[in-house]
DNA sequence: TTATCAAACTAACAATTGTTAGTTTTGTTC
DNA sequence: GAACAAAACTAACAATTGTTAGTTTGATAA
């Protein structure tokens, strides 16, 4: 076990605030009394609660941005590309839900550059993953049934893992990517 | 056209905020702006924010009970059930998006009876959809994946729906209907 | 012991929050 | 135009917000 930076354990401390009542409504005192120390002395730490939420998103966005790009650029057919998203997503999920929580809900309060390296980033996913079922489409790959709806399910599903995973108890990540690929490819009928 | 009340004019301003920017980070005088009056005002037709969120929510909250009721007590196929359910996250985003956006992020922000009202409603909801999933897959209509993944799957994409349908430009809600049950049900492969 | 440094503390600030009280404006009805 | 109600206003409040400044504590190294 390597330490957490104190840092660290702040940032974590406060994805799971934020997870529970969302970046707006955690104030510096309710963090401070979760790490059991005052306010104040949170700021030997940080610089300001909006480092804590960019430092918790940026993180985040860039692994998946990372993840995407291996999986766009190799040499597949677009149904294992979409394989190899979904076990993306379920990575990240397990290694940090908490974190997950603000990505999706409180992105909106990141500033400046955050936001809009954030929007680009997301932007750039959405268009990645939109391109690879199109390709899938045009190679007979995929049901051309309504392309962008297709994109819009399968990512809503995998954006809301973060809050379903922790209900499930003791599943294994391979089995989940598994019964995960099932259902959202070859569906439930 | 008919008029709507002064306070029901602010809920639905309300309700285009709280998408944006969430029900903590709007402020009274914020909303007021959007209404071009002072915040004070905003007290002649409404008795509080907090009555604003739950106006929203518990309205929506009891359409998705309704309906769910009426399906589940009727006299069809699972799959029938599930189109149904479909049909009606459908009709319901169409008629209130905006709306929607409190209901899946700012539930938390509900008080005392009305947090309480709304938890059980939603876990009801909930327990019907799994109910009906179980019965489809006994009854081999449904494949037997995973039940809590066909569960949580088509309830997150149904959820999201709110963010999604907006960017859609003059989509018809029949097509959207049977191209979503398409996917949902028939997967993509 | 002494010096050092990370990490806690107390005290306070300026700004913003939801809300109230009391008053004025506006528009309709007799 | 008098009367009335709806809906706006001004002014202020007490509480809470993120944050800063300066100080004390506690452990480690010299």
């Amino acid at each position: 076990m390597k330490p957490e930076s104190r840092k660290q354990e702040i940032v974590n401390a406060a994805a799971i605030l934020f997870k529970e009542k969302g970046y707006s409504a955690v104030t510096m005192r309710d963090l401070a009394t979760a790490m059991g120390i005052k306010a104040a002395s949170l700021y030997n730490h940080i610089q300001s609660k909006q480092e804590i939420l960019s430092t918790i998103i940026i993180e985040l966005a860039e692994e998946f941005t990372t993840g995407m790009n291996l999986i766009v650029n190799s040499d597949q057919s677009a149904i294992r590309k979409l394989e190899n998203i979904i076990s993306l997503h379920i990575d990240v999920t397990l290694r940090n839900a908490d974190g997950l929580a603000s990505l999706n809900n409180d992105w909106m309060h990141l500033e400046e550059e955050n936001l809009l390296s954030f929007e680009k980033m997301r932007n750039d996913y959405e268009e990645n993953f939109r391109q690879i079922v199109r390709k899938g489409v045009d190679a007979k790959e995929i049901k051309s049934n309504n392309i962008e709806i297709i994109v819009f399910s399968t990512l809503s599903t995998l954006r809301t893992l973060y809050l379903w995973y922790p209900k499930q108890k003791n599943i294994d990540a391979g089995i989940l990517k598994k019964d995960m690929i099932a259902v959202l490819l070859q569906g439930v009928v």
